[in-house]
DNA sequence: GTCATAATACTTGTATACAAGTATACTTGA
DNA sequence: TCAAGTATACTTGTATACAAGTATTATGAC
């Protein structure tokens, strides 16, 4: 796969991955990133030519990123759907529906084993955080969030995650590996609201989960002005 | 597209559908009637096959079962999930979630517009029921709980609901063609209930709403039970 | 210059071909 | 009879070919 540009998604999280897969993950980063235009028009033939394989996987990808609303598939061409401020919130409303359900379920459950898992994947973090790897940190972050709610059996849930995923996971990506060069101590707090989380989980405390929550979900919010600020900074002027 | 068994999706449904969404809604309404049991393996030359199509469109049909847990795509074959009843109660946890979270929205909104949408929708329930036409009938019942959820301009909200319509549609679509035939007097009590949710949306009254909404899930939880006794009677005797 | 029409260069959807990998069945040796 | 290895018939993922339709551009009549 060789284009014009560089790739920003993470290789070592495509290992088994086709080529359909490999091509979404990709225009996936570069749309919520912004180095694709909102607007922009996107056709299999250009893109097929722009990664070098056939449009096969081209139209799996687009079929993907149809489905996360981050395109919309015409007639003739794909356009790239914009990620406003309304689209951010959306998602965070979402989270804040499915993860309030989830934990309305813990509350009747014994969470021992999961919060010894969430505990694993805490310390993972802190060692991405030590060693400065925001893709690291990114990955075990969406983990932390996923665990939670696989932990609970509920299949048409955890469908809804899935919808949700890639594009926090890009989002989250993003954010981390800008915030790992200007604003390292964040992750303190991050940490600690992670583990607020945890601790929550294990004392079913439904008001400090939602605080630690809401906490989260700002970080996440913020992140992504630092992103769009960030964005304007090497893609172009703001209109 | 000729195949062993008879077409049991509207047709009128599929005017410009392409060869994958006709194959999708084909193997849906089979899985989820029973036709084809759970646990059975799908290959993509065998389906190919039976509906006189390439590869490919196949191939496009097993995606969007696949993202809608009606099967499991396996590195060989793709495998039919069982339809239990704790899946019935997550598409109801999941309605529940949504709706309710819709009404929250149109309470702090304008809804004239919409109630004059749902009052036409539901006028056109009544006409299908008068001639007896259960396909326009569950086509007019899906349309109407779509236009709640699409009228609060909520794009991710409306994904959920979009992933979650095509099982649904099925579910609506077989059990009132067993009604039409067994339990006609049923639909008096279904059009008293959408009466009540236009009304509660009118008045944005919440106990109102969430009253008619628990009474239409138990409208569709009560059809699913007919259509699995239904569905023993002409498949075969239960295991 | 302007409008209508025709030619061209796109587009998608589907069919087919091929390569690489995996399970099944079958042989062969003891 | 049974184990090991090989052949065969599957499987998926990708590339390519083709048909039908749509936008754009060019052409020609007025």
């Amino acid at each position: 796969m060789a284009g014009t540009n560089e790739y920003v998604y993470p290789e070592k999280w495509l290992n088994k991955a086709s080529a359909g897969d490999r091509v979404a993950s990709e225009l996936r980063m570069r749309i919520i990133s912004g180095q694709i235009e909102s607007g922009s028009k996107l056709s299999e033939n250009q893109l097929a030519a722009e990664f070098s394989v056939s449009r096969s996987p081209i139209r799996e990808a687009l079929k993907v990123l149809a489905s996360e609303n981050l395109i919309r598939l015409e007639r003739m061409g794909a356009v790239v759907l914009e990620l406003t401020e309304k689209e951010i919130q959306e998602i965070y409303d979402v989270r804040l529906l499915i993860e309030t359900f989830v934990f309305e379920r813990l509350v009747k459950k014994d969470n021992q084993e999961l919060v010894k898992e969430l505990s694993k994947t805490l310390e993972m973090m802190k060692i991405a955080i030590k060693y400065k790897d925001p893709d690291d940190f990114s990955f075990q972050d969406v983990l932390f969030h996923e665990t939670i709610i696989r932990s609970i059996g509920h299949s048409h849930i955890f469908m809804i995650w899935k919808n949700l995923k890639p594009t926090l996971e890009s989002l989250i990506l993003l954010s981390m590996r800008i915030r790992f060069k200007e604003k390292y101590d964040d992750f303190d707090r991050i940490i600690r609201n992670h583990e607020l989380y945890i601790e929550a989980i294990d004392k079913k405390d439904r008001d400090l989960m939602v605080k630690s929550l809401h906490q989260n979900f700002d970080d996440v919010q913020g992140s992504v002005e630092d992103l769009w600020t960030s964005q304007q900074t090497f893609s172009k002027g703001v209109e």
